[in-house]
RNA sequence: GGCGACGUGGCCAAGUGGCAAGGCAGAGGUCUGCAAAACCUCGAUCACCGGUUCGAAUCCGGUCGUCGCCUCCA
């Protein structure tokens, strides 16, 4: 079975075929870097983390692409927010984009989000963009107006293919502002003259300027990836006008298809209310890593399917956590015993379970990247790994380094929610020592019937957050 | 008003024509000094109405409801 995609541009599932054989490039709108990114930005990037990480499992040579918007997104008043940023907090603009552009990949990196292999910054890439602007209106899809140029959706006859928008009826819409300098209402600005008090500014044909919001993005994956190129992301909020608008300038300006394939991921809400910057209901992800670890956010954000809408709760976010437990159970446990397993071959049973459970997890993520089936396969593993190492006996290395490398592959390399070790830095070591020293005193004192002295430490070191667990065959620690 | 998603057991959630995955919570059991963990057992006619079909959660029509977008937002 090969791997199928819902397509937002077709809206309907496709099978996969990437534009050259064996790769695959892809673009992500990335965010704009004026302040710490939220919860809903790590329900994107971790989707697409995993659409990535997934597609490398399958052998494909993949380009990931992300820009960084550090120009040009405009507040409705006109100000940039970047330069409004700056201004609260007396700051040049660049050091606001720097200090969100660090912070986003701290909250990324943390997350076990792999970095794009390029993240162009749009700053950057400004003569690209008044090239295409040039290209622009040389096709005449765009047009200058008093130092500012706008593109002419009237021009551009697909214009709303991927939202379903019909031009006519936004023209009705009360709610677009009619401006003076454009021709057509829903007209878009390419280029924007920039006023005096406007910091972030460039020479231009059109007189000093800056870049509209949409640009950058056709401007640099057309740079990295090509005129044509498979896969576009984004989240489902930025359809219109951003994607719309991508769409109409990349295919105007180079009179070829824009991205073969559109994922789009449903938005989040916080306790049943979208989380906005206006309503000032957001939870950054520095504050959700305070409270829960990498893996269970993780967990939760591929408990449910990319394309839908999650909610965010505390209640979730611990039903998350404790289904992850599980699996990380079994992981720990496996490598516990593989500490000290006898040598001895795989058996064929084990072989057998692990082959089918690779092929169903395959065949789940092949089906446009369904990380809740597959993560439910990853819990029928965990629910037969227990019950082999608990009731089956003692395992075999073999048996057991097999087990363990497929939660690697699997809940490992391709969904990030299975590290490779514990975390816990340079001490882990000596942490480990220390707590095995414990056990030990403490199986000395449960010997010799002497209870109290036993739960005193067990007690003593749950609170320290470890947890031991006496099993038939020793006791082995976690943390809690 | 327009566009688009969605409504599956107490909660989350997979499943696009053929006996309804998985996780969390709950109940009972096994194991255990106790605990924890684990394992076993127990629960849904899939919002409602009508239609197509031998057969529908899945297709079509309608009703009700929730959410997102249309203005900055991943």
């Amino acid at each position: 079975m090969s791997l199928k995609i819902y397509n937002v541009l077709s809206r309907q599932k496709e099978e996969f075929v990437p534009l050259t054989p064996g790769k695959v490039n892809i673009y992500v709108c990335g965010p704009t870097v004026y302040d710490f990114s939220h919860i809903g930005h790590a329900k994107t990037y971790v989707s697409f983390d995993v659409v990535v990480r997934y597609l490398r499992f399958l052998g494909y040579d993949v380009l990931y692409v992300q820009n960084i918007t550090d120009v040009g997104h405009m507040l409705d008043t006109g100000e940039d927010r970047i330069l409004k940023k700056a201004r609260q907090t007396s700051a040049l603009p660049m050091q606001v984009v720097e200090t969100y552009t660090r912070a986003y990949f701290e909250d990324m990196d943390a997350l076990g989000v792999r970095r794009p292999d390029i993240s162009p910054r749009a700053s950057a890439h400004i003569p690209e963009q008044i090239a295409m602007i040039e290209q622009l209106i040389k096709e005449e899809h765009a047009y200058v107006h008093d130092g500012s140029v706008y593109f002419s959706v009237a021009s551009f006859p697909e214009y709303g293919k991927l939202s379903g928008r019909v031009v006519e009826e936004l023209e009705e819409g009360a709610r677009i502002a009619v401006r003076e300098d454009k021709r057509h209402p829903a007209d878009f600005a390419l280029w924007k003259k920039a006023e005096p008090e406007h910091i972030l500014r460039w020479p231009s044909p059109w007189g000093e300027g800056f870049p509209g919001w949409h640009i950058e993005c056709s401007a640099m994956s057309a740079k990295y990836l090509g005129d044509t190129f498979d896969i576009h992301g984004g989240g489902i909020d930025n359809i219109f006008p951003h994607n719309e608008c991508e769409i109409a300038q990349s295919e105007a300006a180079h009179g070829a298809p824009f991205a073969r394939y559109w994922m789009l991921t449903g938005s989040l809400t916080l306790d049943g209310i979208k989380m906005s910057k206006s309503l000032g209901n957001t939870m950054s992800i520095k504050d959700a890593l305070a409270r829960w670890r990498a893996e269970a956010i993780r967990t939760f954000i591929l408990s449910s399917q990319y394309s839908n809408p999650i909610d965010f709760s505390d209640e979730a976010i611990e039903a998350a956590y404790k289904g992850w437990q599980r699996i990380w159970g079994a992981v720990s446990l496996t490598r516990e015993q593989l500490r000290h397993a006898a040598p001895g071959e795989i058996t064929p049973d084990v072989m057998a379970m692990l082959a089918v459970t690779r092929e169903q997890f395959i065949e789940r993520m092949n089906d446009d990247f369904n990380a809740p089936g597959a993560l439910a396969v990853l819990q029928d593993l965990t629910r037969q790994v227990n019950g082999l190492i608990n009731e089956g006996g003692p395992q075999t290395q073999g048996t057991l380094a097999a087990i363990d490398a497929l939660f690697r592959e699997l809940g490992g390399d391709v969904l990030g929610i299975v590290p490779d070790r514990e975390e816990g830095g340079a001490d882990a070591e000596r942490e480990d020592g220390l707590v095995r020293l414990l056990i030990d005193l403490r199986n000395r004192a449960r010997a010799n019937k002497e209870w109290a002295t036993a739960d005193t430490i067990r007690n003593s070191l749950k609170e320290l957050g470890i947890v031991l667990e006496d099993r038939a065959d020793g006791t082995i620690w976690k943390l809690g």
